[in-house]
DNA sequence: ATTGTTAATTAGGTTGGGCTAATTTAGTAT
DNA sequence: ATACTAAATTAGCCCAACCTAATTAACAAT
């Protein structure tokens, strides 16, 4: 049971893995493949030896799944990432959409002395500049708030955002610009077959469905 | 002309040929098998693909030479290097010898905003932790004064410590121990067979010729 | 000139993580 | 049941960066 020292992409199929298994309750070769930008021969490949290391489990045409030692090391790589990201906003004063693929590099090379530290340094945040949980030392997900994406809202109410479901730097960049970040309050006007009319530090703005459903809150109560 | 995009080994076979140079006038590819702890057919393999791309000169059975590009990014690794060192000292509270380690696997995968980030934030220095002179954005080395190595000192007289040639943790941990680190004085008492006896700080050590060595050192004028 | 030593190179193999093309499997629709 | 489609797998190849074992080159000493 000692340390294996997993490759970068070892670890970038795990993490994968872990995301998609929040999102779909089944994760396919082709989802993998997809995400992670190569063949499904690959996936095929690296996830029999992944299988052979105890890290995932593998019904064929079925799906796959984290192993309990897979899922521990898929908590720590995201752990780095998104503790990297807050740290690269708040410390490095990087935008919002350029900190995704910097810690994207940084995640699989930092110890865990650098882990440590920018989480101290930071008062150990439970969540990252998208609203993303941070898992903690322990590598337990923090409790999230019942979040629903903005374009499902059908009633005139106030919400509060709480996550960013994308990644892509032209939409972040609109977002930040409009104050559509997490933290922050929307309060609700009207949703209709354009998109959903909301209010934002008193601007009013159309958001087109296709946008609001990678904005996820809650409401106000 | 444009950028080729380099894997970390050659980068590392860059910066070690960069490292030699300082020192020997001349770099074999045992020198560099040795630093980079590989064996020497792999060095002559890599070498060879490294004169493919016009970064390094190869005379068989004379040596190795950068050419202009090669010592650009040779600098550039070695920027990235010092001024992560010198930022994990600073900033997140690692000690002298943590620092190395982690700004080996650092340098490679930081940007180049990452490193302007945090040269603003410590004011473009000039020297890292180890007294090694950093690389401007420009790619120049600094100025930097002249130094000797403390054991060649034959007279009583003062010195500044400059530089610190060694990575061996042991050693940087004894030295720190002793307050003999970059920028400190040294009274200089006497240099006998047994090593130099000096006086930090109102204490007095010997300090053996093998670790005096790794001292270097200006005088005080 | 011959020999011995050390440095460097060549030949050939391994491993990790990709790839394409061809094949098999599962599931759907007729 | 049959046929079709999409997903997954297999077979076989490539490339980077290493390795060991065997060979060649340079050079000093006799």
């Amino acid at each position: 049971m000692e340390k294996p020292r997993l490759s970068e992409s070892q670890e970038d199929y795990l993490k994968e893995i872990f995301k998609l298994r929040e999102v779909n309750e089944t994760v396919s070769m082709q989802d993998l493949a997809r995400k992670l930008d190569v063949r499904p021969p690959s996936v095929t490949g690296m996830i029999k030896k992944l299988c052979a290391m105890d890290l995932v489990e593998h019904e064929p045409y079925k799906g796959v799944l984290l192993t309990k030692t897979g899922e521990k090391i898929a908590l720590e790589v995201l752990r780095h990432h998104r503790l990297l990201e807050l740290y690269l906003a708040r410390h490095l004063n990087y935008s919002w959409d350029e900190i995704h693929e910097e810690a994207e590099r940084l995640e699989h090379v930092i110890s865990e002395k650098f882990e440590a530290a920018i989480a101290d340094l930071m008062g150990h945040p439970t969540h990252d500049p998208h609203g993303d949980p941070i898992p903690t030392a322990e590598l337990e997900l923090p409790d999230t708030p019942n979040l629903m994406p903005l374009n499902t809202f059908k009633k005139r109410i106030g919400v509060t955002i709480g996550r960013i479901m994308t990644q892509d730097r032209d939409i972040l960049n609109l977002l930040s610009r409009l104050e559509l970040i997490p933290g922050n309050s929307i309060a609700f006007i009207k949703n209709d077959s354009a998109g959903i009319r909301v209010k934002v530090d008193d601007n009013q703005y159309l958001v087109p469905h296709t946008i609001a459903r990678l904005i996820w809150c809650e409401t106000v109560d």
